[in-house]
DNA sequence: AAGGCGGGGTG
DNA sequence: CACCCAGCCTT
């Protein structure tokens, strides 16, 4: 079986049309691929564009302030990405003229770039014989050659990347990488793949033995955990709230949000007001205290399930340092406040 | 080696 | 509801 031309011949005829296909630049394709990491590509299309009419070249997003950056990737998930990206730019920018590293080892070592970026960037740019290796990848090579190692371990990683290796178009790694995980995304689908047209059918291994569904084994992650968030709407007189920035290690870090008081279970008005945290929050004493939501909200995350009320506290005098809802969003804010802020806000707000 | 890190789509 | 997505970083 002649792999690489099954592929390729598929490719050809089935590929989409994406704007990152039209280049070379390596800015780009940075970017792109950044932003695709855990994000189907119609998720992220939209926040490509926006970003490349932002920042048009590395030089523009390295001038950019974190505020901005964080701003247009808000929604996206997975903050660290943006972070990376602008600490990267700047890298880039300042140490090495604007000039991106042009090979797998060097591109490597900046921020953000593990091994499946630095591939798809050295073999889509530079033509780089080093064999990309994503959640595609993984599913389409484990079903055609029958391969029940976890994908989610040591082991797997290797030996996918190993035989990715192997099957590797050495004349033109660009299209084979981009044939493959196209192919693993339109063709080899998680479900109901289309098994009766496949250019591989005849190849398949896990089709032969009926093990397609069984395939790309992955190893079970723990279970979500369960928190419970109280946001404190602060409304003063001069229609102006609190914003808080989130810092640390946890969630959401660098995005605002509202005073946060967090409990170990779902509090009542006068267990919220009783508590240490929110003595500590409200100095005030003429306030009165509304629950936005009947019930609460549930933000699900991949490893959080986050039972959220917001608490309108709304004061009788004005706040000298506080900032005004009409303000509001120009700030970088998890979707869960956006999401409020949209059933909140008056329309002119917004 | 294991766990943390988002949000949205699918069946 | 579980699973998945053009993964990476920290511990």
């Amino acid at each position: 079986m002649q792999f690489s031309k099954l592929l390729t011949v598929w490719y050809l005829g089935n590929k989409r049309d994406l704007p990152w296909r039209k280049t070379r630049d390596p800015y780009k394709i940075w970017l792109s691929e950044i932003m695709l990491q855990q994000t189907r590509i119609e998720q992220g299309l939209p926040y490509y564009l926006k970003f490349i009419k932002a920042f048009p070249t590395v030089f523009d997003l390295a001038a950019a302030n974190s505020e901005q950056v964080l701003k247009l990737w808000q929604g996206l998930g997975y903050y660290s990405r943006a972070r990376n990206l602008h600490s990267t730019a700047k890298y880039v920018a300042e140490e090495l003229k604007g000039i991106f590293p042009d090979n797998y080892s060097d591109l490597k070592k900046l921020k953000g770039i593990g091994d499946y970026t630095a591939s798809a960037i050295a073999s889509i740019c530079y033509d780089e014989p080093v064999a990309v290796v994503d959640g595609n990848v993984y599913r389409v090579l484990s079903r055609i050659f029958n391969i029940h190692t976890p994908i989610n371990t040591t082991a797997g990683n290797k030996e996918f990347k190993k035989l990715a290796e192997e099957l590797l178009d050495k004349n033109d790694p660009a299209t084979f990488n981009q044939a493959l995980m196209e192919f693993g995304a339109l063709h080899c689908k998680p479900q109901n793949p289309a098994c009766p047209v496949c250019p591989f059918k005849d190849y398949c291994l896990a089709l032969q033995k009926q093990l397609i569904t069984e395939l790309p084994v992955k190893i079970k992650k723990s279970k979500v955990k369960k928190r419970y968030f109280n946001y404190l709407v602060f409304n003063f007189q001069n229609d102006q709230t609190h914003l808080e920035q989130r810092r640390g290690k946890g969630i959401w870090r660098g995005l605002y949000q509202f005073p946060l008081i967090e409990s170990e279970k779902l509090l009542k008005e006068k267990e919220l007001i009783s508590s240490e945290d929110f003595q500590e929050k409200v100095s005030s004493e003429s306030f009165s205290l509304k629950k936005f939501h009947s019930s609460p909200v549930v933000h699900k995350l991949s490893h959080q399930h986050l039972f959220t009320q917001f608490w309108v506290v709304k004061f009788e005098e004005k706040s000298a340092d506080g900032i005004s809802f009409k303000e509001i969003k120009q700030y970088p804010v998890p979707v869960l406040i956006e999401n409020f802020l949209n059933d909140f806000l008056p329309d002119d707000y917004k």
